[in-house]
Parts: structure tokens; C-alpha cells; sequence
DNA sequence: TTCTGTGCAAATGATTTGCAGCCAG
DNA sequence: CTGGCTGCAAATCATTTGCACAGAA
């Protein structure tokens, strides 16, 4: 399996696009995250190591991530477009509480399964999809 | 079952707030559409029988809708919120193509189920989920 | 009367884009 | 060289908010 930045420099090139060092720079540091990251988080992060690169730039290249498939753009409903790394990370869903914004990362192969039957009966071919549960988690309900 | 204008009224006096002719024709308007609407597009429907009122209008009202439970938010990852109605509709997922944009509404029991077991799984007590599929459709696939 | 609601326009906040110069291929 | 990049600031776009007046309870 080719390593992260290599998969970006295919997709770059592959696209006539150039290999910048910003764009390797916000790659390190994106890859360097767990979890998800919105855009201004990540140009925190960037410019802590170089402060010259803009913000235009961070979002520039978060778009060219998700196209790369190396990143998936996620919106959990607050104005706010938060990106996850796919690579080496398997596929999971979303648990989230409503309290204290906790995000657990979960996959169950049942509900996998049943999404494509579901897609299949209507006639869809699935490419993917989006599953938000939202509750109130052990911590918060404990404290209420 | 009382008839939703009824329980509006009812949500909006017990808030300590007022029924105006703004908020009941916003309220006809909404309930006479089908499917997903996007502030604007209630905005314009409404303009259409009375323009005087005005966009933060519909977009108050439809927060209130939301709090009542007439309506629910969704999001649909291009920066729009739309509402649905969910008076006399039960839960339902969607299924989205990603080529025309169909939106079809679908339910399985199986994966509501499950839902609930996996939050269990994490502690937390479920309020709610969103969960689109996103694949392509029958029609698209054929004509592709 | 007393607040709450309304329309309007200005304010926000995230994301995008125009531009002039810079630099990877 | 050349067309793609970059930083900056200005521009968008959906949504929110401040305000003075209007109107429901």
C-alpha cells in the first residue's frame, strides 16, 4: 500500500496540478490529526509551523484531499465543514452527543448490510453514505 | 390528533409568544409543500400571496416550526438548510442520487433497530439520527 | 398598555474568488 | 518559459441581529 503522500502526488499530477511545499505541509499536518478537523483548525495548526501559508490556501487544499480520497468532508449541522482522514481508517458512523459535542466513532456490519438492501430494493446503487446518530452519552446523562 | 395549526398554537402560546398572520401564513404555506424546502424557497412561496413579509420572518418562523415539532431541519452538506414537515410523517431516512438529485424516503425497521442497540453499546441514550444513503438511481444508472 | 413580532438593512461567519506576482514542471 | 499556485483582501451566500415601529394579548 503506497503511503499517504505518495497517493497525493499521483492524484496531483494525475490532474496536471502541482506538488507545492503548502500543500505538503497542510498534508503532514492533516495526516499528523486523529479525529476530525475543521478548516480554520487545521490553518492553526499549519501556520504554528509556517505562518506565511493563507487560509485560502488550507481550504484549497482540503478540497484536493477529498478529491484524492484521502479526506472525506463531513457536516455534523453546525455551519462548520469538518474533514476526517480515510486513509488506513475504515469505514465508521457517527455517535454524537448532544451535551458536550462527544464523537464516537462506530461501525456495525448489520446496519452496513441492511443500507445496500434497502438502496437495492429502490433501485439505487449505493456509493456511500452518511449516518449521524445523536443522543446524550453516559457522562452527560450521569451529570444531568 | 389535533390539526397542526392547533398544535402550533398551542406551542407558541405556551412559549409566551404570540400567533400573527405572518406565522399562520407561513405555517399554511409550509404545510401545503411536500418534501424538503429551503428557507428561500418558502420565502418566495410566501412573497407569492403576501409580499410584505420578510426573509428573517420565514426564517424565524421556521425555527419555531422546528421547536414545535412540525418541522425538522436537515442538512444536506451544500450549505442550505432545509426543513421537512413531520406532522403526520413518520420517521423516515433518505436516499439520495447523487446524479439528479432524487431523494427518495425510506424507512427499515431493521436498521432503526440497530441503531438503538449500538448506541446502547456506547452508553448513550439515542434522541435522534440522520442518515442519508447516496448512490444512483435506476433512472441514472440506465441512461449513464 | 406592554411586550413580542416584523421588516429592513446592516452585521456575521464560513467559504470562495480575483489578482499580481511566484515557482514547479 | 508557462500555466498552475499563493497570499491577501475583497466578494459571496446563507443566516442572524439591531432597531424603531406595529400589533397581539
Amino acid at each position: 500500500m503506497k503511503d499517504p503522500v505518495a497517493v497525493f502526488s499521483d492524484y496531483v499530477a494525475q490532474k496536471g496540478l502541482k506538488m507545492t511545499p503548502q500543500r505538503r505541509l497542510i498534508l503532514d499536518v492533516f495526516l499528523r490529526e486523529r479525529g476530525h478537523m475543521a478548516s480554520e483548525e487545521l490553518y492553526n495548526k499549519v501556520k504554528a509551523v509556517n505562518k506565511a501559508v493563507g487560509q485560502a490556501t488550507v481550504y484549497r487544499t482540503l478540497k484536493l484531499l477529498s478529491g484524492s480520497g484521502l479526506a472525506k468532508e463531513f457536516d455534523f449541522g453546525d455551519g462548520v465543514s469538518r474533514y476526517e482522514q480515510t486513509y488506513g481508517h475504515s469505514h465508521h458512523d457517527h455517535l454524537i452527543c448532544e451535551r458536550c459535542g462527544k464523537n464516537v466513532e462506530v461501525v456495525d456490519q448489520g446496519i452496513e448490510v441492511i443500507q445496500e438492501r434497502v438502496a437495492r430494493e429502490h433501485g439505487f446503487s449505493l456509493t456511500g453514505h452518511v449516518m449521524h446518530l445523536y443522543g446524550v452519552c453516559a457522562d452527560c446523562s450521569r451529570s444531568a
